[in-house]
DNA sequence: CGTCAATGCAACTATGGGGTTGCAGTAAGC
DNA sequence: GCTTACTGCAACCCCATAGTTGCATTGACG
């Protein structure tokens, strides 16, 4: 289960590839069109490009002889929601012992 | 604003440190607990929680000479919810375009 | 006080991955 | 058809970091 989840929060663990997505959820846009307003090579945004596809957070759009790329807001709803479910359930652990060391 | 993020799904895109917090997740322990049941040593486990309390995914209990560790899962969920809402509102810029494509 | 078990600090290794450059392939447009 | 611009692939560099071992330190407890 959390083997998925864990490769979406180590993409999600770059600044660049943050860079790439905030600049993608203005409006799709090509690698070579995030080069040109980003501070890295056209390759090495592929590359984030890829990785961020092989989570699902971004999808390719071939458009004539270039490839735009559209975030995926879903993916992060998602991904936030199965967050949060863990995290509560946590704090339902805390909660739950502090009832007890209080001999409720 | 989505610097501390980053630093948070970095903390998280890690297996070990995910067997770290799911072990927390089951109760506090040392890190020399937590050494006996992971395969990794002991140093590695206190870095990984140095990681982690940097982020304020984890927070150290002084219990006599051993130091036991907390998950917080409050933590977890605001990260969720920071979450939701951008992935929300790619959404929502991608059902505004279809809109407008749709000549709504 | 002496022993034992736990933490803390430091040095070291090495693998992964972010970044680059270079070149080949491929589709638009004149 | 030729040129131009964008994508794709491959090799390479380098730094951050996950992991290790070794030793010093500190607090519990008999």
């Amino acid at each position: 289960m959390t083997d998925t989840l864990v490769t979406v929060f180590a993409a999600l663990g770059d600044e660049t590839r943050w860079s790439i997505l905030t600049a993608l959820g203005e409006g799709d846009a090509s690698a070579s069109a995030l080069a040109g307003r980003l501070p890295v090579s056209r390759q090495a945004i592929a590359k984030h490009l890829a990785v961020l596809h092989e989570v699902g957070l971004v999808e390719p759009v071939r458009a004539g002889r270039e490839v735009r790329y559209r975030v995926v807001g879903a993916e992060l709803a998602a991904v936030a929601r199965r967050l949060e479910v863990v995290g509560v359930a946590w704090d339902r652990r805390l909660a739950a012992i502090k009832e007890i060391a209080e001999g409720l």
